[in-house]
DNA sequence: AATATATGCATAGGCAACATAAGTATTAGG
DNA sequence: CCTAATACTTATGTTGCCTATGCATATATT
């Protein structure tokens, strides 16, 4: 993790969720993934992605399925529903709003 | 609040310092200017700032002062230091790289 | 063949940042 | 005179995430 890890709590349903937006994921694809796409900056932790997995599907955000023919071993698929999109909609508004405020306090502030 | 507060939080000191910055200020008052210049963003409570000006005077990134002649109300101000204008500008670099980053992750998502 | 590394998922336990909430005291305005 | 605003303080609770560990299988290395 490049940046203080403070910074990144609050995000990360968001992240998970725009992730599995692209296309349906296992838990461990999502994190390497996600290392990728941020350039190293989030490195999710298993031990911090699989229970917020477990809280969006209980959520209905994500349902989720075993993944069948390509290999043997057991990767759990999540896939987005309709009520998930509708929360990362919410979420990538809110998160536009509030960094244009972090903004706004800090260029005053120079 | 109009975001969640768990986007804010991490951000809270860099956002407080940098207002410090602009000038010295005491406690109330930066309740009430972060609001006006976040445009209603960010509404600190005092249960969460007066700890945390408490904290950044401890950690030496401020220093404060009693208000001398204009009211008769005690005010405590507060004014950075060099070790705190150093840590602003830290934070606000990591910030630009979590932001960034969360761009990344966003827009691919769409 | 034995070992290490990567993949893949799960969960108990703890921390620290912040919110909640309540308290004290002074001043301004109706 | 009484309410609202100003100004600061502190205890208690919530919660998102990390740490740490466990399990199991597949692949690479030696």
């Amino acid at each position: 993790m490049k940046v203080n890890k403070e910074f990144v709590r609050g995000s990360t349903d968001m992240l998970v969720l725009s992730l599995i937006n692209r296309k349906d994921m296992y838990g461990y694809q999502i994190i390497k993934e996600l290392k990728i796409l941020s350039e190293n900056v989030f490195e999710l932790k298993e031990g911090t992605l699989y229970p917020i997995l477990h809280i969006l599907e209980e959520e209905g955000l994500v349902t989720s399925y075993y993944g069948e023919t390509e290999v043997k071993r057991k990767r759990r698929y999540y896939a987005i529903t309709e009520k998930g999109r509708k929360q990362l909609s919410e979420k990538r508004d809110e998160f536009k709003i509030f960094s244009n405020a972090v903004g706004k306090v800090l260029e005053c502030g120079v």
